[in-house]
DNA sequence: AACAATGTTTAGCCAAAGCTAAATAGTGCC
DNA sequence: GGCACTATTTAGCTTTGGCTAAACATTGTT
């Protein structure tokens, strides 16, 4: 009773839409610590509460489990600091995010709407789909200016 | 002490992500129920578990919330029906769904993994963006007949 | 019609992300 | 240096999505 379904039922994609998921919050907290530390010197609990949007508590308990899986450190009352696996990741994410970004408005998509869906998207793309966005930008800036 | 962060820290766009992302199993599972329908008459739950890789007890769980939330109607034992809001969120999903995945496509990402991308960007694609990605599917499809 | 096989649901568990309210720790002021 | 104020953490609750194993229906066979 192997009854296999055709291709396009197969679970991949819902798989993989799942996995994502699970990084995605790690994601946003890294890129959010890496920005703060930019602009600010430093990244606060309470800033990034602030910035999400979402209670402090919600940003204890979640930075808890980003020290547990290594991504960064850490002490009480303190400022938080990206590890090292906490800095790629964190360089990745805004990488993808201005790809993006940048794809949708040259695609037309307005400011404020592209970076909305950015965020949204930027964890959804394969490298194969990044690089196709920033062939795109690159093919298009040449033919901007012609 | 209002300290009003910059533009770009405004918490939008992560509300907007994280409401996406209650509404993506919905979506995901009416659009599924959506193409069973079509392809074999019924949806049924076992059918539903399996295209979404996902166990049987989970899917009895969720088509809980969903009937609660009147998308679909459901006698035990029984097939799943989508009231109206649900066939008009299937509706929508697979027109997104179909957008997207069309619109990689034309932009070079290989089918199987603009599929896999689509699922995870469906959710997260404003009317504006999908607008964009429209423009640009007839715009190129009118050049490639010259 | 009864029973075995199969399919579906229930029960009960876990982890993650969210919240509010209460407790605790730092900081700053006098 | 102590006390009040503010910031941070802890406690404890909720919802959602996931799982396995056990209970319960349905179906099909004889």
């Amino acid at each position: 009773m192997t009854h296999r379904s055709p291709a396009r039922g197969r679970p991949a994609a819902f798989r993989r839409t799942r996995a994502d998921h699970q990084t995605e919050i790690a994601e946003d907290y890294v890129e959010l610590i890496a920005e703060l530390m930019e602009e600010r010197g430093e990244a606060r609990g309470t800033d990034i509460a602030q910035r999400l949007g979402v209670s402090n508590a919600t940003v204890v308990k979640t930075l808890k489990r980003l020290q547990d899986e290594q991504l960064i450190r850490q002490e009480p009352y303190r400022a938080v600091f990206l590890t090292d696996a906490g800095q790629k990741l964190a360089a990745d994410g805004r990488r993808k995010h201005a790809i993006v970004e940048a794809f949708l408005m040259a695609l037309g998509v307005k400011p404020d709407v592209a970076r909305i869906d950015a965020e949204g998207i930027e964890h959804h793309v394969s490298a194969d789909t990044l690089d196709a966005m920033e062939r795109y930008l690159r093919h298009q800036s040449t033919n901007k200016s012609d």
